[in-house]
DNA sequence: AACCAGGACGTGA
DNA sequence: TCACGTCATGGT
């Protein structure tokens, strides 16, 4: 039988979200939706679906995907998921285009940095620290960015992880991102799959009970998770 | 009609 | 370091 370590505890999350929300196949690209690319782990095919992950990871910041997503689609309508276009298109018409964003003033100035770090990489992966430098790249986004843009096995923390991992009683919840992302990434498998799969899954299964509103927190899928213990 | 959404930044203590 | 105000649209 199983020991009843950390490790099992936070696969055995991790199965039980699988079970009862399937893959969700992020990150959502514009060419690739509903479900996505569930089962194929391979994207981003090129530059511009990596470049287009950067914008998306920016714009959906403290808003819906939904939002962020009606933003790209006024962007690639004005041929703009390309760096050189965000760095020539005017003002007006980038802020116009992001507008269903929000904090479309500051967005529009991150965009931009984003679009010119992009250029400088000339192809190559941004190390962590250096994408924190770029202004509106805080530890979730830089984190997002490389794990599903780059590849790269980091665990992303977002609100959802720390409402629902605090309310387990795994993690202090007024712990810093970095303890959070080090406490997942020291318990569990470095695997890229697993990480990009298990975030996805906090999100779709946070949205419904660990929002700052939840509901039906006594249904069964609810459950099913916080009454976890690896057997 | 407040409240919230897949945060980040600037400021003052 | 840390707590707090600010940014802003759209859905509930």
């Amino acid at each position: 039988m199983k020991q009843i370590t950390l490790e099992n505890h936070l696969l055995s999350i991790f199965e039980t979200l699988m079970q009862h929300y399937n893959a969700q196949g992020w990150w959502p690209l514009l060419q690739n939706r509903e479900p996505y690319h569930c089962g194929d782990y391979s994207y981003p095919h090129n530059e511009s679906e990596i470049f287009e992950i950067m914008l998306g990871a920016i714009l959906t910041q403290n808003t819906t995907w939904k939002q962020a997503e009606k933003s790209l689609y006024r962007l690639a309508a004005l041929e703009a998921i390309k760096p050189e276009k965000i760095l020539a298109i005017d003002d007006i018409s980038l802020k116009e285009a992001i507008k269903p964003v929000g904090y479309f003033n500051q967005k529009a100035v991150y965009l931009r940095e984003i679009s010119r770090f992009f250029l400088d990489l000339k192809g190559s992966t941004p190390s962590r620290k250096a994408l924190l430098q770029v202004k509106g790249v805080g530890e979730e986004t830089a984190d997002c960015i490389l794990l599903y843009a780059f590849k790269q096995p980091e665990f992303v923390v977002d609100a959802y992880t720390r409402r629902m991992f605090a309310s387990l009683e795994l993690i202090d919840p007024k712990a810093k991102y970095g303890e959070i992302k080090r406490f997942f990434e020291s318990h569990l498998p470095v695997e890229l799959i697993l990480y990009q799969e298990y975030h996805a899954l906090i999100v779709q299964h946070g949205k419904r009970y660990f929002s700052k509103k939840p509901y039906g927190t006594n249904d069964p899928i609810f459950s099913a998770v916080t009454t976890i213990f690896p057997n």
